[in-house]
DNA sequence: TCTATAGTTTACGTTAACGTCAACTTTTTG
DNA sequence: CAAAAAGTTGACGTTAACGTAAACTATAGA
């Protein structure tokens, strides 16, 4: 359940290359342990590759990923201001997100015009 | 209503340098007439200007932007297998779409998560 | 007409996010 | 135990998307 992941085992498992995987690591997203000088990946990393891959799909940076995904690290904190401050930044995010949907609507309304344009075209092709 | 605006005109009024905008004329994107050198962008620079925009905000390269984009374009053909691949560029990029709410619903999820965790904490702080 | 102001081209610099060797060191396995 | 397989650390290369500075040119207002 819990054995750790090799490095090319993750990376064929998520589709990235053992140079992406050691890079973000550089970029503090993952922190995988080691045995040896081996690096050993545990599902937390797992987790937060995902996170990360799922951020970079919609176009956030890598340092804006891990700003997202250190959220949720269960290394929060116990400082009530730090809380505050972590809830106003979830505002923040779910602001941009709504943002994004309204941008991908219109997208899919272009697009709807464009394919309304494109069909009535064919059919006249055919007449 | 269809006067040319100047390149600093352009460029405040979405917020873009106007080394951008000539980056932009560079790739294809836009494509502003001129009086003597001086670049004069139209209604259909700024449309196109706007769907760019709109596109580097969900992630896509400039490249992707100009193949979303030229699908508008009025010189769309006139050629039916052309008008059937253009068909199926807009079913892809749906798709495309489509997958990226997916992963935007996930991330909302994932900061209602986040937030109940804070706000759990939050009122355990003040009992 | 003179000088700001706006605009142009050319070209090198920069940052993010890896790709691509090279040169070793560990493991693992037949 | 020897060779192949897996992994490691540099370090330089690459692409996208501009930033920035230099050196002019054109135009417009006092």
């Amino acid at each position: 359940m819990d054995q750790p992941y090799s490095i090319n085992t993750l990376s064929r498992d998520f589709n990235v290359t053992p140079r992406a995987l050691r890079f973000y690591e550089d970029k503090g997203i993952l922190s995988p342990s080691r045995r040896g000088t081996t690096r050993l990946y545990s599902e937390k990393d797992r987790t937060r590759l995902k996170l990360t891959l799922r951020g970079k799909r919609l176009g956030l940076t890598l340092e804006e990923c891990r700003e997202i995904i250190d959220m949720y690290d269960p290394a929060q904190p116990d400082d009530s201001l730090q809380l505050l401050k972590l809830c106003e930044k979830i505002r923040e995010q779910r602001t941009s997100l709504v943002n994004k949907i309204k941008d991908i609507e219109e997208t899919m309304r272009f697009m709807d015009d464009v394919e309304g344009q494109c069909l009535e075209k064919l059919i006249k092709n055919h007449s």
